[in-house]
DNA sequence: ATGAAAGCGCTAACAT
DNA sequence: ATGTTAGCGCTTTCAT
């Protein structure tokens, strides 16, 4: 059978409903489950039947309009910036939300400008913005997404941010859990990497500040390094590490600690016997690189947890306080 | 100087409207710099200047609603499952289209039916769809976007969909350009790694046919490699490698690869001399571990070229067709 | 150069 | 148990 050649190319529930003899007041009934219609089996039936053979599809962007509510969760976050741990946690949490009735989007970060950001997030008008990367959401944003009507603005911080649901998570904690571990293993002549790409100084300065944090109380030094991610740069410093006869780095993250780890080895230093390296957010990378590399990582709340939370947020409640991101090294071979 | 209390939470352009002195249509056309309204210069001014102190964030909504049009572009794709190469071309087309006026919205792509997805998609009524990683477009699913108003319709494949505009690539080409390297290399007897993590056999299983259409003219023998992502798997894996006698391994993608080729080095295979290992994607890791990874990398169509078609696409024209998706051998240490 | 008015597809009082 | 009706915030003819 040829398929039907209707003559409006957009179906809306007006249809569904001359479709199935009923209005499009009960068309909606039906479509949202509304509890507090009571519509026969026969109608339901005939709704469900006449949509389903017309291919109608709601309009979402009607409905939230209309409904005041929107079901949407916006999501900023670069894709590309995302390490493997935290795009799984996403993939869950989007999984989470999902079977909540929320749809998920990500929405590519890439303004420079909070403000500017926010209103591009409130124009969708969404239930909730989860802003768990590089986004910095200052008053000002907070506002704009206030006045938009988003009911959940969610952040992961070090310390709280006013008007916002923020997940406590310190990366300075990331810097004292290496240089904790390295100075158990012995160590005392600690570099720090510092990545010169953009955008990572919000991260590796924290990181670094607690590493001088542990240090200074342990007879301990630390020696930032500046690093870009790249063979040269990594082969440059591998050498500058053992001139400066250091004993160990953190190297910021397992990618620049992988990174690092091989061009010494390159340049004939011993790893972990002469340098010890600690790499960060436990990337499949370290599992794969010889000498595996011991690394920390992080515990996200339960994507579960998380959603049950924004949900919590959205609809009026208020959540209980989410626990405190923890860090937790793992040791392997490099260390 | 406090938080202005607005008695309304949400700011609409009648707002502006009435703070500017001027009708919500003079709004509009301000605001949408409207091409055919003139507007005086101080009016302009004055609208602008009330919509910045008002803080007012139009409502993407309620605009497209009733412009029948949306310049929402849908990337259909699990973040989890996107490789590096990917991700960054990714961004590149967030950027390239968001200079166009677009905004990209990546939605989670778990749902298992190709009908249903699509219309999870078709609700929020996009501009455009691109399903460049594992989303299927069946007929019935290009349908469902298609009366759902979608004006652009984009997917990868080896040939052709109908009604799609299609990016002409194909896996097989990844494991032609492998097999055929490791020929010229000298390898004749070669095993190529199968993936058993579920979603991937869609990539795996073509590219295993490309290689044995290679392997069938050069008198090479290709045979296939089930295996796990995991340490123990890789391990177990490397010591039948060895007692197979093989002499390379095509890996599916650099993940795999490396792991293969850490555990072959484990066990005491020497990599490349006597079992020479490949992987696919050229991702960091590649570069990382030592040997470096020999890799296939492939060269998508220019993020800008990409957008352009979909605008040309959305705007009602026909775009150029884009180039066939490439494939390049990244010669290492592995092979 | 600017305004009045209609209506996009949908939901939710309020009727019946 | 189902229908009538009034908008949600915005764009866009058509007047003026």
């Amino acid at each position: 059978m040829p398929p039907e050649q209707r003559p409006t190319p957009h179906i809306t529930s007006a249809d569904v409903a001359r479709a199935a003899g009923v209005s499009r007041t009960t068309v909606s009934f039906v479509l949202n489950r509304t509890p507090s219609a009571r519509i026969s089996e026969t109608t339901r039936a005939k709704v469900l039947a006449a949509a389903e053979q017309l291919g109608y599809v709601p309009h979402a962007a009607a409905r939230s309009l209309r409904a005041g509510r929107s079901d949407l969760v916006v999501l900023p976050a670069s894709v590309s910036a995302m390490g493997r741990l935290f795009s799984d946690w996403v993939d869950e949490l989007e999984t989470a939300l999902g079977s909540r009735g929320y749809t998920v989007v990500l929405h590519g970060d890439r303004s420079t400008d909070p403000v500017t950001a926010a209103r591009a997030w409130a124009q969708l008008r969404p239930a909730a913005v989860m802003a768990m990367g590089g986004a910095r959401l200052t008053p000002e944003a907070v506002q704009v997404l206030a006045q938009a009507g988003t009911k959940a603005v969610v952040t992961v911080s070090a310390e709280p941010v006013e008007g916002v649901f923020t997940l406590i998570g310190d990366q300075a904690d990331i810097g004292i859990a290496a240089t904790e571990h390295l100075i158990a293993r012995g160590r005392s002549r600690i570099g720090v990497v510092m990545p010169m790409e953009r955008g990572l100084s919000a991260f590796a300065e924290p990181r670094l500040a607690g590493a001088r944090r542990v240090a200074a109380d342990r007879r301990a030094e630390i020696t930032p390094l500046p690093m870009r991610y790249s063979d040269e740069a990594a082969a440059a410093l591998a050498v500058l590490c053992r001139e400066l006869g250091l004993d160990a780095v953190f190297g910021y993250n397992d990618e620049y600690a992988a990174l690092l780890s091989a061009a010494l080895a390159d340049c004939g230093v011993a790893v972990p016997e002469q340098i010890a390296v600690v790499g960060a957010d436990d990337l499949l990378l370290a599992r794969v690189v010889r000498p595996r590399l011991t690394s920390v990582r992080y515990h996200l709340p339960g994507a579960d947890l998380m959603a049950e939370a924004v949900d919590r947020l959205i609809t009026g409640g208020s959540p209980a306080p989410l626990p405190r991101i923890r860090f937790e090294v793992l040791p392997r071979q490099s260390s």
